[in-house]
Formats: C-alpha cells, structure tokens, sequence
DNA sequence: CGAGACTTTGATAGATGTCAAACAGTGTGG
DNA sequence: CCACACTGTTTGACATCTATCAAAGTCTCG
C-alpha cells in the first residue's frame, strides 16, 4: 500500500520553494535530501517549523486543512515523490494498525516541536543549538546507527537560526562556544559530540525515538520492530 | 463509545499538578476548568505547551510514549474525568472516521503549537501576548459563540508569559501597550478586542478550527458539523 | 583561478529579564 | 459587613542577551 506512493518523483534543489504558503495542500515521500517547513511572520521574517529527512512522508500533519499553513523548502538537493491526498485515505480506511503508527509519528514530530519551543521560549543561544544538533543526530541514527558517532550536517546557520529563533550570527557564536566548552566538535560539516552525556544533561535532551509504547494499537499484539518503523 | 469514558469524575484545584513530568501517561476528559501542559527546563523555569479547555480530551499528544514527556497542572478548578489508556483502543480499531478526527485534533492543537514557536521564536512581546488572547478566543468561541465579542480569561500573567517565553512582567508591560494601541480592552478579567480586523492582520492569525478539510476522510462522505467536532 | 555563498569576528543598539517596591484585587474569618 | 492577609499586577531601575550592521575571512563550485 505504502509503496504504491512512490510511483512519481522529480529531483528538487537546495533552496527550492516546492510549496507556498496558503497554497493547496500536498503529500510527498521524501527520498533524499533533507527538506524543511515554514512560515513567515508579518515582518517578513521566517521560522522553521519541522525537519524531514530521507524516508519522511512529508505533508501529513497539513491534511486536515483546506490550504496548507506553511510553505515547504529544500535545504539541500534531493528526490521526492508527490502522491494525491487520496492516497492517504487507503491507508486510514483500511489498516487500523497503520492508522496508529501514522498517529505515533505525528506525535514524535510534535514532541520535537515542543522541545524546540521550550528552548525557544527559555533557553540560552547555544543550548537551542545544541538541541537542534541532537535532534538532528537523533533522527538521522534511525536509520544509520554509525551517525551516532559523527554525521553530516548539511544545514547553513540561518537555517538553523530559524529553527530556534536566533539570527545567523548567533547561531556562529553558539557553535563557537560549544566548542570551547567541549561539547560539539566539528571538522567540515561533520558534528560529533565528544561529552555525549554531558551534553544531554546539559538540556535534559530525551530520544523520543526509543521511547515509543505500542501497547495501545489496535488489533493483535507485538507488532515488532517498533524501534526502527521510521524506516518503513 | 466516548461517553463511556466520563465514568468517573474528580475535582481539580488551581494551581494543582495534575500529572509530573516522567510519571506514567494518564487520560482524562476535561469537564470544566482549564488545564496546561508544561515542562521544565534544566535551571528549573517552566514551559508552558499546550492550554486544555472543557471538552477536551487531554493526553492524547502523549500515548505514543511509555512516559509523560510533560507535566500537567490546572490552571483554574475545574473537574477532569479520568479514564485508561485501553479506552482509546476501542476508538482506533472500531471507527475509522474517529480516528481521523482524532488525528484532526491532533494536527489543530498542533497547528496552534506552530503558531506559538513562530511567535515565541520571531515576534516582539506585545504580538506574542496577542496571539495568546486570540487563540483562547478562537477555541472558546466554538462552543460559545458569544465569547467572540468578549470573553473571560483566567490566566495568570506568568502563565501567559510561560507559553511564550516571556516574564510576568513583560506581559503586563505587553498588555498595557495593547490596550494603549487599541488593539485588546480589558475590564476585570473580560477581554474583547476593539479593532479585531486589525488585531489578526498584524499577527497574520488563522483561524484553525474553521478551515478544517474532512474530504480525506475514510467511510462515506458527507460526516457534516466539521466545524463544532471538537465539541463532541 | 575567480566569483559567489557562507561563516566568523567585532562594535553598537534594542529588547527582555531580573530585582525591588508599591499597588490592586480576592477571599476568609470575625 | 468589614478588616486583614495573600495573591497577583503594575511600575521603575538596571543588567544581560541577542539582533543588527559592517567587514574580513573561508569554502565551494564552475
């Protein structure tokens, strides 16, 4: 059922606007590439709402609205593959199952929300990046658990600025500071965290990907695999 | 189905913690009162995530988790209906329109989150505090359409500023401006706004609960009264 | 190798937090 | 029904953090 969504794709390049906000919805699996939404204020300014990765169907959590609340954007270049909202419709009608892991993800998506809003609202600069670089970790280990050591963060500091409220320029002094402080190192684009555990009780930082309980869905028990269902 | 899980009722004092962070998930449907998600920073300041109304099912945004990723807490008395977490089971695996509605929900509260971090992350005091006001009139109207000329807030100025990353202090100064400018008249704890047109263009507000689209609902078409579902 | 995009650094300004004290509203008990 | 205590709000002074501006430095890609 699933797979059946990927029949289209098209390439998109980083900067790409692939929607707009207040246009009509649209649904699309995420093959490569990390892509981003937004919105803008009345000022002209923008703040970055979500992240999707390779493997992310992203459009979901904008189904419920007759126009799409948020522009979507590419942050780098990559591969998507558009599908009808109808298509959705399968999935809800027919697999209860599917339905609740569908559930599970919005609900993931939205801790991660609500972690960036917390640091947002009452955190200093440099532990708002900080938990950017974590999630980012976080997510990206789903699916290749070596980037738990290291990985490739393909993202400008105005982008990471806009996820968590803070300009280009202090997005640089909080790298810079979490350096000195040794808690993110970086070669190139590369980020490790050399005090792992320091770090993430530095923001009370929790994986909401390996805290999921599925003993709520409906239909049989021990649905298996639970740790890794991003994947699909 | 639903109204099977009013079975039992409680009494809830302001001020009262409902629910800690890290405790094991509870459900509940809210009778009366107001009710707020938080959690806590690591140097012990508080993030306010979510504002619960009569009516509201609260809770849903964290079944996914073993463990209450957020504390919550009334913020006026009120009375909550408890129920298990095996009560949502019924609903997921018998009805499908439900459980998309549920997922409605879930995608409008969520929406209303975007709408803080934009604010909390990109807009000046006195805008954030106006997004506040206007939120809790957007959700209040819909089941009593006369609060949309002036509705009664209950909300302390430090929770207030807790949603928003703000001081008590900032939102009483925000507030004072408000009314200076026009834009909210207070009159005891009655709020009303006297230029409402201009008050939602300067914040860019939408209005969630009215541009909801249930066309990807599964089951037969045409379930009617989208506009007043959350009233159940 | 060169142009453009991105990052870093420094100086300054503005917004919000913190602290402290006065003020107002609310509820309770006599 | 009033006085009092308590909770919450308002105001002002000062400190801190982050934004903005400007310029130098670095990286990347053609």
């Amino acid at each position: 059922m699933l797979s059946e969504l990927e029949r289209e794709s098209r390439t998109v390049r980083r900067h790409e606007t692939l929607v707009d906000e207040g246009e009509p919805n649209r649904l699309f699996v995420l093959d490569s590439g990390w892509v981003y939404t937004f919105i803008h204020t009345p000022d002209g300014r923008r703040q970055i709402l979500d992240l999707h990765f390779p493997g992310d169907i992203v459009g979901t959590n904008q189904i419920a609205f007759a126009e799409s609340t948020c522009g979507i954007a590419a942050a780098t270049d990559g591969v998507i593959c558009p599908f009808p909202k109808s298509g959705l419709r399968g999935v809800f009608s027919k697999s209860s199952k599917l339905t609740a892991l569908f559930y599970t993800f919005a609900m993931i998506d939205h801790a991660a929300v609500l972690d960036r809003l917390r640091a947002t609202g009452r955190m200093p600069a440099a532990l708002r990046v900080l938990l950017v670089l974590l999630q980012c970790r976080a997510r990206l280990r789903i699916m290749e658990p070596s980037y738990a050591d290291a990985f490739e963060l393909p993202l400008q500091q105005d982008v990471i600025g806009d996820m968590i409220g803070l300009s280009n320029i202090s997005v640089s002094n909080a790298l810079k500071q979490l350096k000195e402080d040794g808690l993110v190192a970086r070669q190139g684009r590369w980020i490790s965290f050399p005090s792992e555990e320091r770090a993430m009780t530095l923001i009370d930082f929790a994986d909401h990907y390996y805290e999921i309980d599925t003993s709520w869905f409906p239909g049989p028990q021990g649905a298996g695999g639970e740790q890794r269902i991003k994947a699909l």
